[in-house]
DNA sequence: CTTGACTTGCGAAAGATTATTATTTACGAT
DNA sequence: ATCGTAAATAATAATCTTTCGCAAGTCAAG
């Protein structure tokens, strides 16, 4: 199967790399709209699937009910904000982060998922503030 | 707020704790259901939600599309077998991780969820026997 | 026994993603 | 430049997981 070059598909991949954000399918959506009214949710799914199996892009597991999309593809971590859902990069050092490479439990293991939670600078403010009316 | 223990949230916290594993709310629904034929999904996912509020149980936010949840009350990460879905439980020595405590890129952070991702034995052996056959 | 808060079972709804299908399009070969 | 065809699209339906709404049931306190 060879991989065409659809305007669709074009466009999915420059929005995303645009946003240097984590967005959702239905996020992506709505900014392609703007530039291709016409096209269809299912055309995002679609093409996001295909372009992380071609590892053009990443596809994220992560907290929360939809799964996100990243167009940075060196591997790296993240951090959550448990309030406002907010997902940004971070980059830790390799003394940061120790994990038992080529095996564990009778694993070989591929690969991690780190997720750091905590309040963003913006909802820790929020807080604060609605602390104070109290 | 008082919780009552009824005897559909007594069978569902058993069972899950029997299980020793990390089950789905539709896998613990068909278990329960052995010991209860009348009891409702819905009451299976709402005393997952009530149980894992009053912190007897732990809601995993973790790979994959369902919801998966642990009777296991302490800190503790999680290998997940990227073939069948597997997931067990992760300990690692505090030297093994060493995240920003405290702050990092502002937030104040709350936790960590660590996923290492890997084959499990299991599924090494299979795929070894399907090479073989080639 | 009566009251009222807490629960349940059931069906419907919601939300996210995937599948189906008729039509269109990209692109290598002619 | 045109053609043939596999790949992709738009629209819609279907699916899967989780939550909601509500009438009926349960239980502890007074
Ligand atoms: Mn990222
Ligand atoms: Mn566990
Ligand atoms: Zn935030
Ligand atoms: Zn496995």
């Amino acid at each position: 199967m060879q991989l065409r070059m659809t305007n669709q598909r074009e466009m999915i991949l420059r929005e995303l790399k645009k946003s240097k954000g984590h967005l959702s399918a239905d996020e992506l959506y709505e900014r392609v709209k703007k530039f291709m009214p016409r096209i269809s949710l299912a055309t995002v799914y679609r093409n996001l699937e295909i372009l992380s199996d071609a590892r053009m892009i990443r596809k994220l597991e992560i907290s929360g009910r939809q799964k996100r999309y990243d167009s940075v593809l060196v591997d790296h971590d993240h951090i959550y904000c448990v309030e406002c859902h907010r997902i940004e990069n971070l980059e830790l050092g390799t003394s940061d982060v120790k994990l038992p490479v080529g095996e564990a439990k009778g694993y070989t293991i591929t690969g991690r998922r780190l997720e750091v939670t905590g309040l963003c600078p913006v909802c820790q403010k929020k807080i604060t503030k609605s602390k104070k009316i109290k």
